[in-house]
RNA sequence: GGUCUCAUCGUCUAAUGGUUAGGACAUCAGGUUUUCAUCCUGAAAAUAGGGGUUCGAUUCCCCUUGGGACUACCA
């Protein structure tokens, strides 16, 4: 800034933002308290555009920021970047705060999930900070740090062409920024016949000029200073990502700023946007997106047009488990995740501790297998009653048929829940509330349909029904009733189990399991299903009967 | 095109200048169980390619190839 002429600057600041009073910045600096936070608290934010769409990316960088935060006693800040008028969707904001909301992702500042505002570093929504942002602009400029272009886009563009043309880097720097040294006497003159402008901050950097650069998830890096004269201000009076960014993150004191690494390239921007200005940089961390392959076999950014997991209502409408989610995040963003949840079963997952220099360098993949197992595990390890309610509440929502029989068979549906669910080894075979209807039907409705085994023909299929129906108590213990079986499978030529029959194939029609198959059929039309003891006790005596009976009809 | 960046089983990843390169999910095979999606055992499966440095490289360096991000008055 050797040859910059300071009262030039500060006549072109007073001309260009003339209903600020000189000092203001300087004021609003001083009411700002700082944080009273214990030592290594860190403060961080996510910070969202209200595009009308919850990322699940978004949720995944706002989990490391919640945790980051809240795991060092530090402060969660949600702030909505509403600087783009364009592309904002209506009820954008409340999607945002209360999908955050049910991934229990709650900020201490900021939006909260019910829409009201908390902390004393706000507004918390840009679009009520434009004068903030004009306050210290102001400043910058009075600095010789930024200036007004007058430049329409149709002379940008010719410029840009023109770059290309020549294969030179494109943008507004060096020579190619027409309105770098502008005079207060022009501005004046053009602003009096009303003319548009934006403000540009003056880049200080070269072509060429490296920065280092210490990112928390990348590491070391070597990037390239920012040497383009970067849009701080729109020509509607609104600030660019970068100025808004600079100015909130240094008066909320964010401490680290945690955001996708699509915004490493523009790091060198910030750091010299709050150098300039004399502020404490905050330390970044750029975290890796979450991709997927697409038709054509190449990685990419979950995209919010084309992938509808992109967006967290998908999961919410397959009935993914919150906590599986989270979980599956948690295990993305650092694999040792798995390792701890191992060692800590019964944990809950707010006790595992992040770190941001474990996370992965380069996009991972989503993986719905991974994501399924997660889940089965957790939902094993639910309780009839957690999953009744899981599956009640998604339900509503999502299947209202459902919910009737639900709420109207309370008692019996827990029941069903609640088979092979106590004790060590535990059935998996939900990994999401929407499998629940499916795996309970036979339940809900009789089968009708009877497809029997090749094993096992028409006519001892019968019997075995008959018989079954003859001794059949479900108040018997399951091995009372395990014995009552085998003898009648026994008696009517099969194996009591598969060893024996495997001793000698020929002697038998088939084994106990072959037997069993009948009767399992017979009750629930499905070749898999649970412990046929555990089911018989959920169904009753009447229902057992009355299955067996029907399914005897049928075979004629 | 330019700038930056990344590269370990199919996937997510661990590890180290010297290891049988480890785990998890998925896959396959065997076993247990009255079925099974549970459970147990086992198998197959990776350091992108080429050069260096080194006694020794997957690890450090260079090149190639491939991927990704950015290159807006969008965030």
């Amino acid at each position: 800034m050797a040859n910059t002429n300071l009262d030039e600057s500060v006549q072109l600041a007073d001309i260009l933002f003339p209903d600020i009073p000189v000092g203001r910045a300087a004021e609003i600096l001083a009411a700002s308290k700082p944080r009273a936070l214990p030592e290594g608290a860190c403060v961080t934010r996510f910070a969202p555009s209200p595009t009308g769409f919850l990322h699940i990316g978004g949720v995944y960088a706002a989990l490391i920021s919640e945790r980051i935060a809240h795991q060092t006693k530090g402060v969660f800040i949600l702030r909505i970047e509403d600087t783009d008028k364009q592309r904002e969707v209506e009820g954008a904001i409340k999607i945002i705060a209360q999908g955050l909301g049910r991934f229990g992702i709650s900020p201490d500042e900021g939006v909260l999930p019910d829409l009201s505002e908390a902390g004393a570093y706000g507004p918390y929504l840009q679009s009520e900070r434009l004068d903030l942002y004009r306050v210290f602009l102001k400043e910058l400029v009075a600095r010789g740090g930024a200036y007004p272009c007058f430049c329409s886009t149709e002379e940008l563009d010719i410029a840009r062409e023109t770059q290309e043309l020549q294969k030179v880097k494109t943008g507004y720097y060096g020579r190619w920024a027409k309105h770098r040294n502008i005079s207060a006497a022009e501005v004046a003159e053009r602003l009096a016949r009303g003319e548009t402008y934006v403000v540009r901050v003056k880049s200080r950097g070269a072509d060429g000029e490296k920065l280092q650069f210490t990112d928390l998830v990348k590491g070391s890096l070597s990037l390239s200073v920012n040497d383009q004269d970067s849009i701080l201000l729109k020509s509607d009076g609104y600030p660019t990502y970068h100025w808004a960014h600079c100015v909130d993150d240094a008066l909320m004191q964010t401490t680290h700023v945690i955001r996708g690494d699509e915004w490493l390239s523009s790091a060198p921007l910030h750091v010299e946007l709050f150098e300039l200005m004399g502020w404490t940089i905050p330390q970044y961390a750029h975290i890796a997106p979450i991709v997927k392959i697409d038709e054509t076999g190449t990685k990419r950014k979950l995209s919010k047009r084309k992938d509808p997991e992109a967006n967290v209502e998908f999961y919410f409408k397959e009935g993914y488990p919150i906590s599986a989610v989270t979980e599956y995040l948690l295990n993305l963003a650092n694999s040792n995740f798995e390792d701890w949840r191992r060692e800590n079963q019964n944990a809950p997952s707010e006790k595992f501790v992040v770190r941001l220099d474990k996370g992965s360098v380069s996009g991972a993949l989503f993986d719905f297998v991974k994501l399924a197992d997660v889940s089965k595990e957790i939902v094993a390890r639910m309780t009839a009653n957690e999953v009744y309610s899981a599956v009640l509440a998604w339900a509503r929502e999502n299947d209202s048929e459902f919910v009737l029989w639900l709420e109207k068979n309370s008692d019996y549906a827990q029941k069903i829940f609640n088979i092979e669910r106590e004790g060590e080894k535990r059935r998996k075979d939900i990994a999401k509330w929407s499998d629940a209807r499916n795996s309970i039907e036979y339940f809900i409705t009789a089968p009708t349909e009877f497809v029997l085994s090749e094993k096992v023909s028409a006519a001892d299929a019968r019997a075995i029904l008959e018989k079954v129906s003859e001794v059949i108590n479900v108040e018997d213990t399951a091995d009372v009733w395990l014995t009552k079986f085998r003898a009648l499978a026994v008696e009517l030529g099969f194996a009591p189990d598969t060893k024996t029959f495997k001793t000698n194939p020929t002697a038998f029609k088939g084994t106990l399991g072959d037997v069993a198959g009948v009767l399992r059929v017979a009750l629930t039309g499905r070749t898999n299903t649970p412990d046929l003891h555990q089911m018989m006790q959920v169904f009753g005596m009447d229902e057992v009967h009355a299955r067996i009976d029907r399914a005897i009809a049928k075979l004629g």
